[in-house]
RNA sequence: GGGCCAGUAGCUCUAAUUGGUAGAGCAGCCGAUUCCAAAUCGGCGGGUUGGAGGUUCGAAUCCUUCCUGGCCCGCCA
């Protein structure tokens, strides 16, 4: 069976965005393959200045909490935050050692992150790429789902693979990736992506009445001035959500009834909440059973932590004979 | 190691009559309008003026120091 590892920031509170994007495919992916999941603290260190202790602690808490509510299941995957698994960060450096700067000065992410810096441009941010390469060759993963925007990292830890091969004997498998089928969700505004940083998202743990009203001010087809006139489904961003939470003959329902004016927008929101709810409403549930036993959480963390650094020590013993130390 | 320039709202600022009540545009929020949104019109909030200290009745403004960014020079390799 192939492994799969995968890493989420814990930027704070998740979006459907995550969800459409990320989340849904790591429990579809758990069911298929051997998966290997970690909220990437360490990565969460890079922007400048970084989060507070007690935000950073507040932020992986509520990560944990999300993806359990979300359904993914720690009896058929490894779930484990990264900081409790050291092996990450010296693997990091050994592989550092091995990645060009040229490489790494070419990254789209590192352009647009160090002009977002607004203290220093770390180091940390430059060599982003390389921590995220040894969290994925840590556990020798074949197999990383990753979005548009991740592909050139995925392809610079190959680069990083190859090269280690070459020079210490083979030891790390070219991780392959698993494109996502999800194009880039837009938000409320229905022009930007979806960003909690932009205040357009729609979260995942967020209250009924307060994802109703967000969504009554959602972004339609601005061509559409009066309830009579008619639509397009097409410029109306709403409707693309519809492809996402609507089953198909509800959805057409919808477009017919856009394009003559049969029903005004609010009637078609009203729809896309219905379903909408269907996903949410179970996770809030969750996610409020597990707010009340925050012990459990803890545990399925240290017990996921215990899996991850089992594979990461025998990796990293072997890396280490490779390049003789130790 | 030495020197020079800069830092004002989330963003952009040649706003602040040179020491006398911190401003504008955009973004944001609220209202009118609209099936909702957009557009338009009306309104509102927003800042320890990069941080700390000092001079002064009074500091964005002057002084000291630190931080961040940019530039010049020197030294070592």
């Amino acid at each position: 069976m192939e492994r799969v590892f995968s890493g989420i920031q814990p930027t704070g509170a998740l979006h459907i965005g995550n969800w459409l994007g990320a989340l849904r495919n790591w429990i579809a992916l758990s069911e298929r393959h051997e998966c290997v999941y970690s909220i990437v603290d360490l990565h969460a260190l890079t922007p400048s200045p970084p989060p507070s202790a007690e935000e950073m602690r507040r932020r992986v808490r509520e990560v944990a909490v999300t993806l359990l509510a979300c359904g993914l299941d720690t009896s058929r995957c490894t779930l484990f935050v990264q900081s409790e698994v050291p092996e990450h960060a010296e693997l990091a450096w050994v592989l550092g050692c091995q990645a060009a700067m040229g490489d790494l000065q070419r990254m789209t992410q590192f352009k647009e992150k160090s002009e977002q810096a607004r203290e220093i441009v770390g180091l940390g941010i430059f060599a982003y790429p390389v921590l995220q390469a040894a969290d994925i060759l840590l556990y020798k993963a074949t197999r990383v789902p990753v979005g548009e925007d991740q592909v050139q990292h995925l392809e610079l830890a190959r680069e990083i693979a190859r090269r280690f091969n070459r020079i210490y004997g083979a030891t790390f498998p070219e991780p392959e990736p698993i494109l996502s089928p999800t194009p880039r969700v837009f938000g409320l505004d229905g022009v930007r992506k979806m960003s909690k940083s932009l205040g357009n998202e729609i979260g995942l743990l967020e209250p009924a009445e307060s994802v109703k009203a967000r969504l009554a001010g959602a972004m339609t087809d601005p061509a559409r001035k009066r309830r009579t006139d008619p639509g397009d489904p097409a410029k109306c961003n709403v409707f693309t959500w519809h492809g996402y939470f609507t089953p198909a003959a509800e959805r057409e329902e919808c477009a017919k009834g856009c394009r003559t004016a049969a029903i005004g927008c609010l009637d078609c929101k009203e729809v896309l909440r219905t379903h909408l709810e269907k996903v949410l409403a179970p996770m809030r549930e969750r996610a409020a059973a597990l707010l009340a036993e925050p012990a459990a959480v803890e545990r399925a963390l240290r017990a996921g932590a215990e899996k991850a650094r089992a594979i990461a020590r025998a990796t990293m013993e072997e890396v280490r004979h490779r390049i003789g130390v130790r």
